[in-house]
DNA sequence: GGATAAAATGAGAATGATTAGCATTAAAAA
DNA sequence: TTTTTAATGCTAATCATTCTCATTTTATCC
């Protein structure tokens, strides 16, 4: 039973609003970023991989790190990395930072506005600052009643 | 040429201070601790291995990835994440922050104090902060220059 | 000071995450 | 439809790190 993909663009078809000059809308990155969005829980590559293999087993591994990465570097996700050992993805771009729990090891958002963290520290180091990796680590309040 | 460590201890005679209760303090281990302070760069386990080799060849590299972990777990050093993709070490262990540089890939210090920062995620978020982790990107003063 | 028990070491194999290489496939343009 | 070339899907390779385990060494006990 030999498939092709093209019929996965009619139940995937996700609009990918970021710049595509020079680049290929295939249906293997459109799942993927789909996959990511219904994943919700600012998956690992990993997970994403293990859940597109339900949807399109052909897809392979180094398709999904590469995608992920490159969404990343075009800003159309947001990756982040120091969490779990490795790098986790997030659909939800708008300028946020996240909380990790040592118990579940869930992760969550916080949606706090810190950039005067970031003025601050360019006044006193004279350092350019591009970007700013904020990370909690502790207890979820699920965790903090359980443990 | 058969040699021991034993006259080491004489060279690298580290005051470690963290609580060493069942714990030995071997040489290796004052070694090890002592070349994290002399690079005094925020050096990765790879650079410390590389560092302690020229003083103690016999010394594996698992020793020294499994003391910098162990170390810093203890409290004795602080481990820095999401800078390179390794994990480096700091023998700085009072709270401070990181920037890296885009360009030269350099690590510097921040001093500025982000206490607050935390307790206002801890209040909107609900979550029992154990730990923050905050982590700068951009251009040091020289690249920002000379780029 | 020597015997003893257990923690720590050293060497290399194993692991896990990620990337590289390359022949093949398939978008987008002509 | 043909052409161009970016993207895919394998697999092997890489990199950082941990595991295994026989051997060594530290701290303690006599």
């Amino acid at each position: 039973m030999k498939r092709g993909t093209a019929w996965l663009s009619r139940v995937f078809l996700t609009a990918i609003s970021a710049n595509m000059e020079g680049k290929r809308n295939t249906v293997q990155r459109q799942i993927i970023y789909g996959a990511l969005k219904e994943l919700d829980i600012h998956a690992s590559a990993e997970q994403v991989f293990e859940y597109v293999k339900n949807i399109a087993p052909s897809i392979g591994k180094a398709t999904v790190y590469r995608n992920l990465r490159r969404m990343a570097e075009e800003g159309e996700i947001m990756s982040i990395g120091n969490l779990t050992g490795s790098m986790h993805y997030d659909h939800n771009c708008h300028t946020h930072y996240h909380c990790v729990c040592d118990n579940c090891m869930k992760i969550f958002d916080v949606e706090e506005d810190f950039s005067e963290v970031m003025g601050k520290a360019y006044e006193t180091e004279g350092f350019d600052i591009k970007e700013c990796a904020i990370t909690f680590k502790g207890l979820c309040w699920q965790c903090r009643d359980a443990v």
